[in-house]
DNA sequence: TATGAATGAGGTTTCATTCAT
DNA sequence: GATGAATGAAACCTCATTCAT
């Protein structure tokens, strides 16, 4: 009786992630919604409280799980140089295959409205604790320079974000994972890692 | 006898920004600008087509100043580290002195809303041409290593983007003046510039 | 299932017909359209895609009827004069039987807003189509003597439009059936028809 | 010092009517007079209570002058069936030479707002008597059959209205004046005018 | 007298949410 | 659980009218 329900509720959130990214947040009806997923407008608020609801459970879903993937990747390698450039594979990958999420994520992260961008920093703030965890052990080890590590942080994740910021608004957009080499070669520098 | 009317477009899109800034885009009614603007709801129909116009207009105005000044302090500088370092500056500075346009930048430039987006593309578009006109010149005259220019500007401009965000959404801020040497560090590396 | 649409979709068309007769169509807010059909202002739009889709839809549901009872009538005729006396007693006792229709045909057919008129026109060149054989007829069995058909067809509808004019204006209307056999003998004579 | 004041009163005038003819007196808006008469909005105010008191200003003036030509042109008449066919003549040739006040009295001779139509009676009551006066001197001379005054007018009134109604929505008019025989023919057969 | 920028009441329409079936 | 018709609050925008210049 549970699987149903579950079914059902990733269903919602899928075509949720289509029709936000297609439309933004503020302009996607909730029927919008209700029709990709195929079930009534009145159906969706019997697995969300509200509209904002679904974006957020959306945001700790699939992030989530985005995280999940990565923090999985990162454990398996040895040197700060190896995380950090699976961070940037994965990332960039993760976010090829899920155009849609992409999407979403790189309208909702900033979302001014306040209680929306509260909602939402959780998982974020997760994988930037990942990333500053990564960069940490680094300078601990002396595998990176580097005098600030939040600023590490902003530097590596906001080049990722406006990589992937580009790739989404580019209507012919050539594939992120064409240059990956080039962003690791440029993360590389700028932590001082040796070949 | 045209002064006054300047005067008045520009409190209105003072205000703007201000409302724009706390409540976002979607969240802010038009009547909420005309208060902070200290005039009647219809009078922002006077000097703008709608609610869009606004943002738009906003955008073209605040951000075109911006470019502007960047490209005034850019042209002053000899070298390709000095301008790089320059653009970091003032870039930091104007939006630590201009939180709310910051605030606005921040949330807007994403927003999937297509119409919106394309309106507001413009002039980011020419600041990101002028990123990428240094790094050609820097890599022409070999002072960077840079093996694709969008990838580098893309860095760049998403370093400074993912600090400011930070800035934006924090509530107690450190002064993003207080970075800047850190957040050049960073870009010397990436780029290979030699002391 | 389909029944309790219609029902409310004639509802709001009646309560329409009511409120336009009364207020007139652009003195008429759809709330009130929407009080007087005891629904909430929003069904109005989930039956009709503006107001003005209601003016439109009021006057080819309501028109469209009106005039399949005139051909109705007017095919169990023998003659000429049988058709044109026909007439003229179904459109008075038609309009005397619904003022509220009456009222809004005599106001809404000249709008001289030109998407109105042009959506009106319609059921309106029927009716006229439908006069102007009956009058081509008449001249070529010779029953009628007239030079000009669409002179004819206007001097006939003019004739009984004016009459309806008065009646709808006027406070204290006498019946519209008293002057039933006045109206048709001025026609008899119009038109030439003997006795 | 009265006579600019006169002037700048029919001027706006006759801005009204070329408005109200084209966009219909709701969808017309002040401005768009005070434009087309070339003067600023705040003027007309100094001529006009409001927007209804110059479709009511406009009718009395233009009306009357209408009622006035007519008038004169009736009395050089000897007999009924000179009387009438004038009215037509004039009639027909004063719309065709004022197409924009033709179009103008088509459409708010049957404005439902009770308040203006009740302004825009008076002229057109007037009208309506100088028929009804020449149709009863005509049935006691024994000029005329005609068993009912009011219908008589309604009769004649509404073919000439019905006239000019097909004639201003037509997008390729034929001149009225080519249709005066047959009007005046159809009048004379309802009335039983012998020849 | 003339101007036209400013006003603000009020209208149409949208859409998140509810609830009877 | 599922539906989708109905709700009604609230938003954007228009435009007749005013009034300081």
């Amino acid at each position: 009786m549970s699987k149903p329900r579950e079914e059902k509720y990733q269903l919602i959130l899928d075509a949720a992630t289509e029709a936000f990214a297609e439309y933004g947040y503020f302009s996607c009806q909730v029927s919008k919604i209700a029709r990709l997923a195929g079930v009534a407008d009145g159906t969706i608020y019997l697995y969300f409280k509200n509209k904002e609801d679904i974006l957020v459970s959306l945001f700790s879903e699939r992030m989530g799980q985005f995280i999940q993937r990565i923090r999985h990747d990162v454990i398996l390698c040895q040197t700060t140089q190896e995380r950090l450039s699976t961070i940037v594979q994965t990332h960039l990958r993760y976010m090829q295959e899920n155009r849609s999420l992409a999407v979403v994520t790189q309208i909702e992260v900033r979302q001014s409205d306040p209680q929306i961008r509260e909602a939402i920093s959780g998982p974020l703030r997760e994988y930037f604790q990942l990333i500053e965890q990564v960069l940490a052990e680094g300078i601990e080890k002396q595998e990176i320079v580097l005098s600030d590590i939040k600023v590490g942080r902003q530097m590596f994740f906001g080049t990722l974000d406006a990589v992937i910021s580009d790739w989404v608004i580019s209507k012919k957009p050539r594939s992120l994972v064409g240059v990956e080499d080039t962003v690791i070669d440029l993360i590389r520098g700028a932590f001082k890692i040796k070949d």
